[in-house]
RNA sequence: GGCUCCGUAGCUCAACUGGCAGAGCAGUUGACUCUUAAUCAAUUGGUUGUAGGUUCGAGUCCUACCGGAGUCACCA
């Protein structure tokens, strides 16, 4: 239960004295006849070439109402200076006790009306002696009261539009779990976000114009699979079943070219019940695509021209940095098999140790690798030789190839008795996502299941579902092809350059709180 | 889940080997009809995350718990 503490009873006393006074705190309408980032637009095209004298007779005829909220407020007597802001911009308004009604005068210099407040005002557009543009206030009206002030923030506009910040409110947890403070407080955190925005939109364009379909598979599914991950459970009430939130799009997208639909693609949350790290949260965003008619190497192509075409959407630039490092989406990006990648990193060939003890024992004599006995082979070689080494030196768009048929239970063999057509891609060190020349052999997809799930039944691991209705799908024939998907959080931590995902979710997941 | 570090006013931070809990910002009061991190004068503000313990005395030392950060494990 809420306490007002000291700050929070001053201003509901204030609230109180506005009420007294008979002004409204949240009256119902509102007028604005421009945004501030438009009425600065009006007004510079307005003045555009102008001497002083022109401009201050061109200004003067811009009348202007506008809204926003109170950024900075400087009371000084007879006349007040205050900064509001909205998302497009941030304005001054000047009011003069001589130039509107008393009783609006009076409300400001009673700081009746503070920072935090959401106010309209009307007037003209004027330039201040140190030639800030501002709106001579005629008509002033508080629009929403604010009962608890944010964290204190004092911005200097420079006249460049760069904002220079004194004072900061950087608490991460209170960032995270108050992100309405955080955006209102500190733009860059809404430049983010706006980024993220723009990431998707660009997505989309650009599957689009590829001739792919978005659709929307079930979040909450019967026998959830496509992935290796713990899945949240629950429960529907009425049908008394348990449910699974999904932990992949993948067999409910390729049902779907069993369909006849030969290229489509999902964008949306996958739950995965697993820990939690600067690159994994609970709930994250996933873009999956599956192609008829294309194999792996058509979906790399896809892929690199896909990323050059949002990182230039997004930054301006095929070319981005991401912690201090220039990175270069533009295509061909590097390829290169997984056993290649180990050999030139490692300078061994796990070829050379062909089952997984042999290769357990040369890992931890060679590299001291830290295992847990019963790793299946391919996992020892993607997790432990190509994670735990290879992974952090991929820092330029990389495509590794040809994994590891054990972990691969979806993807086409490569022509040789272990390998499957599969690829990760990595930029910055960080694995982006995974791709495959998809299996289409409901046969041979049967024998994979029920191989993965005696993997796991003798593993640690809770063992994965097989899933009947996705076979027979299958048996009723599906078109080769090509299947793709990506972190997407990950890629607007390169585009934004932000360090953590918790960075790019606007409500990251929290530990709750105890009752407050 | 393991280990390490952190939690002091609304925000950002101080407080020596245990010895009177402080500053800047903002807030409050007053002055000011072109300020802009406005300025000037005065001033309020704390169960030091919670609960115990050691001690003449605890923000500081010990234990447990809550929350966070980093790291390892698991995973994408």
């Amino acid at each position: 239960m809420w306490q007002p503490n000291k700050l929070e009873q001053e201003r509901l006393d204030k609230a109180e004295r506005l009420r007294e006074r008979g002004v409204a705190l949240y009256p119902r309408r509102v007028q604005r006849s421009h945004t501030l980032g438009d009425a600065i637009q009006a007004a510079e095209a307005a003045t555009d070439g102008l001497d002083d004298e022109a401009a201050e007779a061109a200004l003067a005829a811009i009348s202007v109402t506008v809204t926003g909220r109170i950024r900075r407020l400087n009371v000084k007597g007879g006349v007040s200076f205050m900064h509001i802001e909205d998302e497009s911009g941030r304005l001054q308004l000047f009011l003069r006790r001589n130039d509107m009604p008393a009783e609006q005068y009076a409300i400001v210099k009673e700081k009746l009306v503070e920072v935090d407040d959401f106010v309209q005002a009307s007037g003209h557009m004027m330039r201040t002696r140190a030639g800030e543009l501002s709106v001579k206030v005629s008509e002033f009206l508080l629009l929403a009261k604010a009962v608890s002030p944010l964290p204190v923030i004092k911005q200097q506009v420079n006249e460049d539009g760069s904002v220079v910040e004194f004072g900061e409110f950087t608490d991460v947890e209170t960032r995270y779990r108050q992100r309405y403070a955080d955006l209102a407080v500190n733009r860059t955190v809404r430049d983010v976000f706006r980024k993220r925005s723009l990431t998707l939109r660009a997505m989309r364009e650009f599957m689009d114009n590829e001739g792919f379909l978005e659709v929307e598979t079930p979040i909450l599914q019967p026998i959830y699979g496509g992935a290796a991950a713990r899945p949240f459970t629950t429960h529907h009430n009425q049908l008394g079943e348990d449910l699974f939130l999904r932990i992949s799009f993948e067999l409910y997208l390729k049902r779907l070219l069993v369909g006849g639909l030969d290229a489509v693609y999902e964008i949306g949350r996958d739950f995965r019940n697993e820990g939690v790290s600067w690159k994994h949260n609970p709930e994250f965003t996933m873009m999956e695509f599956y192609k008829a008619y294309i194999d792996y190497h058509g979906v790399m192509d896809i892929t690199e021209r896909m990323f050059a075409y949002i990182a230039e959407r997004v930054t301006g630039s095929p070319i981005i940095t991401f912690q201090g490092q220039e990175i270069d989406m533009s295509p061909p990006w590097r390829r290169m098999t997984i056993r290649e990648a180990v050999k030139e990193v490692l300078g061994i060939d796990y070829m050379d140790y062909p089952d997984a003890e042999s290769l357990a024992v040369m890992m931890q004599e060679k590299f001291d690798a830290k295992l847990k006995p019963g790793e299946p082979w391919g996992r020892l070689v993607v997790e432990h030789l190509l994670g735990d080494y290879v992974e952090k030196e991929l820092i330029q768009p990389t495509f590794i190839t040809e994994y590891p048929r054990d972990v691969s239970p979806f993807a086409k063999d490569a022509g040789d008795d272990v390998h499957v057509e599969r690829f990760e891609f990595f930029i910055a060190g960080m694995e982006m996502g995974n791709a495959f020349t998809e299996l289409n052999d409901p046969l041979i997809q049967q024998q994979r299941f029920e191989f993965m799930a005696a993997l796991y039944r003798e593993g640690d691991d809770d063992e994965t579902p097989l899933d009947e209705d996705y076979l027979r799908a299958m048996r009723y024939g599906m078109p080769p092809n090509g299947g793709f998907g990506m972190g997407v959080d990950r890629l607007v931590m390169l585009l934004t350059d932000q360090r953590t995902i918790r960075d790019v979710l606007l409500f990251p997941h929290m530990r709750q709180q105890g009752a407050e």
